[in-house]
DNA sequence: TTAGTGATATCC
DNA sequence: GATATCACTAAA
């Protein structure tokens, strides 16, 4: 039986949850009662306002305030005028956390996901706890999981743009 | 390698 | 009001 993760899940640093987060079951149930799954791959943290490549970096502003709000929200970004990127907030309050979805097991790349996934930016600001349209869920499975640096973010300086908090499920 | 795309932030 | 920036993808 498959365990709906609570907001204990997320209300924890991003470092503990990324990794955690990878071989979870994103699920999405459309209005007409379908339900889209899909098990999560690769995430990558972002975390404070020292982080150059988190979007919090450059302090507190209308588009940043969700990160630092409660854990358990979604976060949805729209990048690039055309694709959405999803991310869920971890971590204390008034402490700018996130935790990058980058790819399911089916798809490879951030707007790809959101794409199959219909997660639009409708769903910003979207609270999980008790929320039936999406949820992430526990089936038991527990990926290898490996490490690698985020991509994107050449911006961000050497020291974090090498800084490995990018967890891929091993096998991809 | 480059074009395409639009919300947000920053600069007049 | 105007411009620069960006956690990307697809096409070439």
């Amino acid at each position: 039986m498959n365990k709906r993760l609570d907001a204990e899940f997320f209300h924890r640093d991003a470092l503990d949850v990324a990794p955690d987060l990878v071989g979870k079951i994103l699920v999405h149930r459309l209005a007409d009662g379908t339900e889209l799954c899909e098990r999560i791959a690769e995430t990558e943290a972002y975390r404070g306002e020292e982080d150059k490549g988190c979007h919090a970096a450059k302090g507190r502003t209308k588009r940043t305030e969700l990160l630092y709000g409660e854990s358990g929200v979604i976060y949805v970004y729209l990048c690039y005028g055309m694709h959405w990127l999803m991310n869920v907030i971890t971590g204390e309050k008034d402490q700018p956390q996130g935790v990058l979805l980058r790819a399911g097991e089916r798809f490879d790349g951030p707007a790809k996901l959101t794409k199959k996934m219909q997660i639009d930016g409708s769903f910003n600001g979207v609270l999980l706890k008790g929320n039936e349209e999406v949820w992430f869920e526990d089936d038991g499975y527990r990926p290898k999981i490996r490490t690698a640096p985020r991509v994107g973010i050449d911006y961000a300086g050497d020291y974090w743009k090498d800084i490995e908090w990018r967890f891929i499920a091993d096998g991809k």
